[in-house]
DNA sequence: CGAGCAGTTGAGGATCATCAACGGATGTGG
DNA sequence: CCACATCCGTTGATGATCCTCAACTGCTCG
């Protein structure tokens, strides 16, 4: 028996593809790794050497200019897979938001194990797939829209992409929901390419119009979520 | 002998992986179709019909608000894939830019045929995996970059991306180059997230400043590149 | 209690968008 | 061949949006 059989990702993660002979294989070459909010686990422009797949926790994908500004250009949750197998250098760098539990792999070991099994590929290929257009349609947010559209947008993705942890349905009024941020303000503006004030402002202002409550810094209560996706434009 | 022996992209393309005789069965469930500039291949949100690869010329990959702002999330380069394969809907529109030449595939025909040769299937997982590090790249610039920051990354970016076709550095000095751009003012605005006005004035501030001189309109030619790249930030 | 951190609020200003007029190139019809 | 329209790009004036700088608030933790 391995460790896998226990996963709570197992049937969601790219290891889905596989049975349970290979599962045992794959397992032989990854460990499990526990990290700290905070903490990088990959660092922009280093050589590639290892993959995962995220099986508790968020964490971001960021790069940065130069001159210390930063974008966030990613956000994974349990059952993505982080990191870039194939060669190469990392494009951007991966640090916990939360504490996370993560099954990594040595990227040489990853590649020669994924080129024997197309089936793992396959699934690779339709999460990157997925994964891409995601990221394209996110670019539309940064290029053309306002600060107001940005942030109600910011919150339409967290309540769909949260569900399940950290987010709860009104189970009285679906239009009302619960939300536990993984971000803090700061981070919240490095994705939507705003400030931290701005960000603040525009939250401020979603409480006044009675669109949200703010009863903490990370909790958000939608009271009108169909006022929110108007909102996001 | 299949048309595909013709091909120009025949070792770019994923195409690549393929033996004779796996080309030749691929052959059978493509042909090749002429677009002309300004023509869509693929509409946003439509139904996934049909995939590609781009044999001539650049397209733009393209998504919209619904109140009709446009950002361009991509373009495509001979050898380049398009298209989403493995169902769902097409995320952004394809257009061409110019004329161009493709090799089409119906989606069905392509997925059944890339999951019976791994090769295939792992070509195009490298390729999407560098497509979105490079678009994740971009994100950085529409988030966190200013106009002129914006405009000289999209001139180094050409430099780089039209080497060979439409660029030509010259022979004495490296430091310049002549560049043919495959867009118009408007699609300039349309990638970098800004107006047509404010791309222009960028412009004219390159020519003053010596950096580039405009011969004409879709003619740029760039005096200092090292410059360019230090404004680019 | 005071220090430190995260977030909020305010005032002022820079950047970029908007609106409008104009210029140059191309094409058409008289 | 020249008026005229059209398209694309440039330039200017003005203003909205969002950033910057600064002060302040509320929390948490030693």
């Amino acid at each position: 028996m391995t460790s896998c059989d226990l996963c709570v990702v197992r049937n969601r993660a790219i290891c889905s593809a596989l049975d349970g002979r290979e599962l045992a294989a794959l397992n032989a070459i990854g460990r499990t790794r526990n990290i700290v909010a905070g903490e990088s686990l990959i660092w922009e422009g280093e050589e590639s050497v290892l993959v995962a797949n995220v099986i508790e926790g968020v964490l971001k994908l960021s790069t940065n200019t130069e001159d210390g500004r930063e974008q966030i250009v990613g956000v994974v949750y349990p059952s993505d897979f982080i990191g870039r197998p194939f060669g190469g250098t990392a494009g951007q760098g991966v640090t916990a938001l939360t504490d996370a539990k993560v099954c990594v792999f040595a990227r040489r070991d990853f590649d020669a194990f994924a080129r024997e099994h197309p089936g793992l590929e396959h699934k690779l290929l339709e999460r990157t797939l997925g994964e891409l257009d995601r990221t394209r349609r996110w670019m539309l947010l940064l290029g053309r829209k306002s600060a107001s559209e940005k942030v109600a947008s910011f919150l339409v993705e967290m309540a769909e992409r949260l569900s399940g942890a950290g987010c709860r349905i009104d189970a009285e009024d679906p239009n009302r929901r619960w939300l536990v941020l993984p971000f803090s303000r700061q981070q919240i503006a490095d994705v939507l390419g705003l400030t931290i004030e701005t960000v603040s402002r525009q939250f401020t202002r979603l409480k006044t119009q009675g669109i949200v409550e703010l009863p903490s810094r990370r909790d958000v209560v939608v009271l009108d979520f169909q006022g929110l996706v108007a909102e996001a434009g």
